[in-house]
DNA sequence: TCATTATATTCTAAATTGTAGAACTAATAT
DNA sequence: ATATTAGTTCTACAATTTAGAATATAATGA
C-alpha cells in the first residue's frame, strides 16, 4: 500500500465527520456509526482510524472548549479537508460507474 | 472482526466479477481493474482476494474448459452468489444514505 | 479542596485485509 | 521433446481494522 488509499471503514468515518459538522468528535462519531449501522464499534477503532485519516491529510482537528455538561475531558473536533472531500467524491463516483456497468443493476 | 465484512478492494472485485460475467477469471479481472482505475495491481493480490471472497460465501468458482488459444492453464471462472449480491447492495445503499445526509452534497 | 463520577482521548496489541511476486501447471507450436 | 504462453497457487509481508486497558480532564458534592 504505497499510496494513500481509503479503506472501507475510513470512508464511512470521513462521511460521518462531514455529516456531523462541528459535533464531529470521536464519541459522537462512534454513536452515530452504531445508530446508522446497527453494528457495534469500539471507541478505540474510531480513534485510531481518525488518527490515520489525519495523517493522510483527509482530516484536521483541534481541541474544542469544555462542554457545559457534567464532567469530561475536552473534545477533539475533526474537520474534513478539501483533499478528504475530493477523495470521498472520487470513491463514490468510481463505485457509481461500476454499478452502471453491472448488467441488471443499472438503476438500483 | 467477528463478522464477515466487505473491504474496499473486495467490494471492487466483487463488482468486477458481476460485470465480467462468464469472463470473470483472475487475469481478466486484474486487467479490467487496471483499465478502470489507472492503478496497477498484482495478480497475486487479485487471486488472494478472490479466494477470501469465496471463503466468505460471496463467490463460487469452477474450472472452465481449456481455451482454444495458444497455451495456458485452464481458467477458474468466478460467479457471484446471492449473498454476495446482497452484501454489495447493502454497501451501496448505506453509502448512498450517508451521502444524502451530507449537507451540501445531497445530489452530487 | 479533595474525592468521586462522568466524559473523552491515548496507548497497546491483535486479527483481518490488501499487496507483491515467485513457484508451479498445463496446453500448443515447433 | 522443448520452448513459449497463459494462468493459478503458494508464501510472505504491509496496511487497515478492531478491541480494550490506561490515562487525562472537568464538574460536582461533601
Amino acid at each position: 500500500m504505497k499510496e494513500t488509499r481509503l479503506g472501507e471503514f475510513e470512508e464511512v468515518l470521513l462521511l460521518l465527520v462531514g455529516i456531523l459538522g462541528d459535533e464531529a468528535y470521536a464519541f459522537k462519531i462512534a454513536e452515530e456509526f452504531e445508530s446508522q449501522t446497527q453494528r457495534a464499534v469500539s471507541i478505540g477503532a474510531v480513534h485510531s482510524t481518525l488518527n490515520r485519516l489525519s495523517e493522510k491529510g483527509f482530516l484536521t482537528s483541534e481541541m474544542g472548549n469544555s462542554s457545559p455538561e457534567r464532567g469530561g475531558r475536552r473534545k477533539r473536533i475533526y474537520t474534513i479537508t478539501a483533499t478528504g472531500r475530493r477523495v470521498l467524491i472520487e470513491a463514490r463516483d468510481f463505485k457509481t460507474s461500476l454499478w452502471e456497468q453491472y448488467p441488471g443493476f443499472a438503476n438500483g
